[in-house]
DNA sequence: CTAGTAATGCTCAAACGAAGCATAGGTGCG
DNA sequence: CGCACCTATGCTTCGTTTGAGCATTACTAG
């Protein structure tokens, strides 16, 4: 009858981009909206503290869907997603890695993605634009195929990431949709779909909005806002043009502490200007390209 | 029960933006989700049909809000709202002028909307700063005020349309919130609402997205182009970097054909090349600074 | 003392964006 | 016909932003 809330919660931690998730990794906290719900956000703090123990910051709406499946009676059941991001991790709490998910997506050095999209996707991609006989219609898969996934001259493109989920299912080469090749672990009904979703508006809204925010400390160093950045993005970026960025625009201030247990010279702290969010509506932590 | 769909469909025509009403320009057309429908984008165009007779072209969902005064037994009514762009206007239809409802949206020359906002809308701000006490407060205030109607030293933004509506809203002064001094149509319910939300997602969007060609015949000249980008974004933009950056976006082919009832020097034709949207899906018109 | 490591400072060239000048090719009017 | 006027179109200039790399600093581990 109602509406059903879903939250892709998300933190960083340890270098690691992690979700939080309900019935062993298989699905997103979630729960009906109810009468005694003041607003829907509160209705979704309520339920993700109640399953989790875990207190909501920032929030953001998703996407709202009728729910394919479970079709009742007497109006659709309507699910609303939310894109929330905390700061620190529970212990034992449902907190998975995203790349568990969807490990296509993390193109850092060392992480399998790279590999991955090389040697499994795009010879399946190939394959499924080499099935159909018209022409046209085969050059326009092998184009979307390069598009989403940065084959050929095309350039990787970190917020593609809903585009790329739907083209693995349209192709049929994950297990939602009957196949068994991709790698990556499942969830139940569309919540790998939901989860993919919210990557994708994180990863695009980091480039204009000081979002990154809300996922570091109240204090941090340089170093330990550019890993964040990173592991959000799934891709690396270079670090002189990452500081002088976020520098230049005055997003943080140095609080005059340093950390010295970084591994080498000590690196200043810094907090965030929050003044930054009042000042100016439209500006942003860009995000300098990879490597 | 089930959800509510709300449409605001744009079109524009004859420089004046256009929304699509019903009851004498009172409300947008809406409509609940039906078991029949396939999905809700299916149920939305059902809707708009059958009250407008108008078909629905290009769609992209706005946000979802649990409805505040309906509140029935049993679950609560959802609105799910929609941004539509159509092409041409069907006479007769409810079609009204969005700078109606949000007169100090238009900064064009020759409308209303600057002096609106230096003459009433930046001294009724003054004074709703001025109500509070404390220091920090009202310096707040008065930056908040700054930043959404670029007084004093700031820059005009066109995509921050909810923002205003917002603090207009917040600061007492249109009907809605009881107030009388700024002038504007106001809409049953939270509909004036909704149509800022779909301006700001249009003019936000114009920026990165091809979406412009949506609202323009398949056939037209930069001049019709660049007009209907500014009849949307409010502002002018600057000619020559305008047409620069569309021809050098690859975003538009010749037809051959001109254009001789231009008033001047005849106007080639261009289509749109709709191939750029699997090319690159996050291209974009970027629009060029004012004047 | 030396190697290793990360932080920080600075330079340089290419790309981009804002603004304006100049010319082309039509119309309407005396 | 000649002239004023109008919009379209082509091109240049200049300052800012970006991508990329070199060099130096300040620690730790051995």
């Amino acid at each position: 009858m109602g509406a059903e809330l879903v939250a892709v919660l998300t933190a960083v931690s340890g270098g690691q981009a992690l979700v939080l998730t309900a019935d062993e990794g298989t699905r997103l906290p979630s729960g009906p909206l109810r009468s005694e719900h003041r607003s829907m956000q509160a209705g979704l703090r309520a339920w993700v503290e109640q399953q989790t123990g875990h207190s909501l910051g920032y929030v953001e709406q998703l996407y709202t869907f009728a729910d394919p499946d479970r079709s009742s009676a007497g109006g659709r059941v309507v699910s609303v997603s939310y894109l929330g991001l905390a700061r620190d991790v529970t212990e034992g709490a449902g907190w998975r890695d995203w790349y568990a998910y969807l490990p296509w997506e993390d193109h850092r050095p060392g992480s399998q993605g790279g590999a991955l999209v090389a040697d499994v996707v795009e010879p399946a991609l190939r394959s499924w634009a080499g099935q159909v006989d018209d022409r046209d219609e085969r050059a326009r898969r092998e184009l979307r195929a390069g598009v989403c996934f940065g084959l050929g001259e095309q350039p990787w493109s970190p917020e593609l990431v809903l585009q790329r989920y739907e083209l693995l299912y349209e192709a049929g080469l994950i297990p939602e949709a009957g196949g068994t090749l991709v790698p990556g672990e499942r969830m139940w009904a569309d919540h790998r779909r939901i989860l993919a979703t919210g990557i994708a508006r994180l990863r695009a809204k980091i480039q204009y909005h000081p979002v990154v925010f809300e996922l570091v400390p109240d204090s941090f160093t340089l170093g330990q806002l550019q890993s964040t950045v990173e592991t959000v993005a799934g891709q690396t970026v270079h670090k002189q043009n990452f500081r002088r960025l976020v520098t230049a625009q005055d997003l943080v201030e140095p609080t005059g502490a340093t950390e010295t247990a970084t591994g080498g010279r000590p690196a200043r702290l810094y907090r965030f200007r929050r003044a930054v969010l009042e000042e100016r509506l439209a500006s942003g932590t860009k995000l300098p390209r990879p490597r």
